[in-house]
RNA sequence: GGAAGGGUGGCCGAGCGGUUUAAGGCACCGGUCUUGAAAACCGGCAGAGGUGAAAGCCUCUCGUGAGUUCGAAUCUCACCCCUUCCGCCA
C-alpha cells in the first residue's frame, strides 16, 4: 500500500511509476477520490465538533437543574445532515482504499525500465553453464532412478504434483536441512516453523491479496452451500420486505424458493468471503513477515532474520500448458524462506545481504548461476527492487529462477501496520520488509539432478550434502 | 461439538451514560541529586486523520460494524478475535 501523502506530494511520480511497470496511470483518479472525500471530511469534522460543544453544554446546564430543551432541539436539527455526511465519507473512504490497496509498489530509482523479463540485466554469474549434448531433463533422470513418480501423484491429487521415493525424497529433506543449517549458523536468521493456513489479513499484509486472489488455495470449513444456506436464514426476514435484495420469494409444492438479484448476489458474495476460511501459504514470505502485523518494536530489535522451510501452495491459475511436464511448477513444492524487517537505513544493505545469502546456498553446491535484477515491467507487485538468482539447468539448457530476493520497503508495513520505534523519537515509522527464497527446494533438487547427472544414468551427490546423506556420494539406478 | 469468561494506550490495569481532555502502575524520554550509576523526587509520554506558513486548533479511535441518546469505553444487537473447562482427536 501505498501512503497517499506521498501520492500527494508526487502524483507524476507514481504514474510514471505505474508507466514504469506497464500499467495504466492511476494518479488522477486517486487524486479526485482524495480530495472529495478530505471535502467533505472536514464539513463533517465541522458539525461533530459544533455538536461536542453543544452536548457539553447541555450537560452542565442539566446539572445545574436549568433548562436546555433549546440547546437539545439545536444539536437534534443538524443530525441527518451529519448522517448523510457520515455515510459519503465513508463510501468514499471505501472506494480510495480499495483502489489503493491494488496499485503495486513504486520501483526504486536503480531499477532497469523494461517490460518483462528481457529486460533485467545480469549482475555477475558463478561457474560457466555446462553444455553437453546428452543432458537428460530431470524427470528422465528422476524416473529412470526409478524415484520420481508422477502418475502415482496424477492419481492421488491430478496434474502438477510429484511423488519422491527412497534417496530422492531422502535429497529433498537433505537440501532443506543443509539450507536451514546454512542461513541459522552463519547468516544469523532464526528458524520458525510457522502456520501453514493464515487469515485473510494476513495475506493482504503481505499483498497477495486482494489482487491475486485466484493464485491462492483456500480452504473453507463451510461448502458455498451451506454458508449460502446460513446466509438466507440470518438474512431474508429483514432483506426480503425491506430492501428487495431478492428479487422473487415463492412457493412450489409448499417447498419456499428464492432467486436472487445482482444485489443480493454481491450481497452474498462479501459475506462468503467474509465468511471465508484459512487461506493455504504460497511461500513462507507470508507468515514469516507478519510476525510484526500491527506491531510496534523498538529500533533495538531490528533487524529481525527468519528462515522457515515450509510446503508453499501455489493454484498456478495463469501458467495453463506452462511447464507441464515433471516437477519445475507444482501446486505444492518445499522452499527455505528468508525475511528481514529492518529500519529504512538498512533495507538496502540487508537486501544484498540476503542476495549473498541464497547465492551461497547455490555456490557451496556448486551450481552454475547468475544474478539478474529485475527491470520494473518484471516485478512483484510488492517489490521496490528485485534480484533473481537463475541457476544452470543443462536438461534444459537454459537458465531457470530459482531464488527472488526482494526489498519491499514500507509497502507491506504499511498494508500490515508494522512499525518501529526510534529511541527518543515520538511517533513511530514503518519498517522495511524483506524476503527472499534461500532457495527453492524442489527447484534445486532439479538442479542437482540435471548438473550432477552422470553417464550412467546416476547422480553424483554434492561434497556439501553428503553428512545430510550419511556419506552417500552418489545415487544409483 | 458443548459450556463459560474476556478484548481499554508500547505493556499491565481501573472505569460500566455527562468535571474522562481514559485513573493508577510498568517501560521509555528529559531534569534535580551524584565522581559515575542506582534509588528517590519533579516533569514528559497513545495512534490515525483534517486544517494551518507555523505555533496551534479540531475530528475519529477503548476488538469491528450498526443502533438507542442532546451526549456512549459505559446501554442494545450482530460479527470478529482470544482464553478457560468438558467432549473428540495427532
Amino acid at each position: 500500500m501505498l501512503d497517499i501523502k506521498y501520492i500527494r506530494d508526487n502524483p507524476d511520480a507514481l504514474d510514471q511509476a505505474l508507466q514504469k511497470r506497464g500499467q495504466p496511470v492511476a494518479a488522477k483518479q486517486i487524486l479526485g477520490l482524495d480530495k472529495e472525500r478530505r471535502g467533505i471530511q472536514t464539513q463533517l469534522q465541522e458539525l461533530q465538533q459544533k455538536r461536542n460543544d453543544t452536548s457539553k453544554k447541555i450537560g452542565e446546564l442539566k446539572r445545574t437543574g436549568a433548562d436546555a430543551t433549546a440547546l437539545m432541539e439545536q444539536v437534534a436539527h443538524d443530525k441527518n445532515l451529519m448522517a448523510e455526511l457520515e455515510a459519503e465519507e465513508k463510501e468514499l473512504a471505501v472506494e480510495l482504499d480499495k483502489f489503493l490497496a491494488t496499485i503495486p509498489n513504486i520501483p526504486a530509482p536503480d531499477v532497469p525500465e523494461g517490460k518483462d523479463e528481457k529486460g533485467n540485466v545480469e549482475q555477475r554469474r558463478f561457474k560457466e553453464p555446462t553444455r553437453k549434448n546428452n543432458s537428460k531433463e530431470h524427470f528422465e533422470i528422476g524416473e529412470n532412478l526409478g524415484l520420481m513418480d508422477f502418475d502415482t501423484a496424477a492419481l492421488l491429487s491430478g496434474a502438477r504434483f510429484t511423488l519422491l521415493k527412497g534417496q530422492l525424497a531422502k535429497l529433498e529433506r537433505a537440501l532443506g536441512n543443509f539450507m536451514l543449517d546454512m542461513h541459522t549458523k552463519e547468516f544469523g536468521y532464526t528458524e520458525i516453523s510457522p502456520p501453514l493456513l493464515v487469515r485473510e489479513q494476513i495475506m493482504f499484509g503481505t499483498g497477495q491479496l486482494p489482487k491475486f486472489r485466484e493464485d491462492q488455495f483456500q480452504v473453507r470449513d463451510l461448502t458455498p452451500d451451506e454458508s449460502r444456506g446460513i446466509f438466507l436464514q440470518l438474512s431474508l426476514e429483514e432483506m426480503v420486505d425491506k430492501k428487495n435484495y431478492f428479487q422473487t420469494e415463492r412457493y412450489e409444492n409448499g417447498v419456499r424458493v428464492v432467486s436472487y438479484t445482482e444485489e443480493g448476489e454481491k450481497r452474498f458474495n462479501h459475506l462468503y468471503e467474509q465468511k471465508g476460511g484459512l487461506w493455504l501459504i504460497p511461500t513462507a514470505e507470508v507468515p514469516l513477515t507478519n510476525i510484526v502485523h500491527d506491531e510496534i518494536v523498538d529500533e533495538a530489535q531490528l533487524p529481525m532474520r527468519f528462515v522457515a522451510k515450509t510446503p508453499c501452495f501455489r493454484a498456478e491459475a495463469g501458467a495453463a500448458g506452462k511447464d507441464t511436464r515433471g516437477m519445475l511448477r507444482q501446486h505444492q513444492f518445499y522452499k527455505v524462506e528468508l525475511v528481514s524487517i529492518t529500519t529504512p537505513d538498512q533495507s538496502e544493505a540487508e537486501h544484498q545481504r540476503m542476495t549473498e545469502a541464497a547465492e551461497t546456498v547455490l555456490k557451496r553446491l556448486e551450481l552454475p548461476f547468475r544474478t539478474m535484477a529485475l527491470c520494473a515491467g518484471d516485478m512483484g507487485f510488492a517489490a521496490r527492487k528485485t534480484f533473481d538468482i537463475e541457476v544452470w539447468l543443462p536438461g534444459q539448457n537454459t537458465y531457470r529462477e530459482i531464488s527472488s530476493c526482494s526489498n519491499c520497503g514500507d509497502f507491506q508495513a504499511r498494508r500490515m501496520k508494522a512499525r518501529f520505534r526510534k529511541t527518543g523519537d515520538k511517533s513511530p515509522q514503518f519498517v522495511h520488509t524483506l524476503n527472499g527464497s534461500g532457495v527453492a527446494v524442489g527447484r534445486c533438487l532439479i538442479a542437482i539432478l540435471e548438473n550432477y547427472q552422470q553417464d550412467d544414468g546416476s547422480v553424483a551427490i554434492p561434497a556439501a550434502l553428503r553428512p545430510y546423506m550419511d556419506g552417500l556420494e552418489a545415487i544409483k539406478p
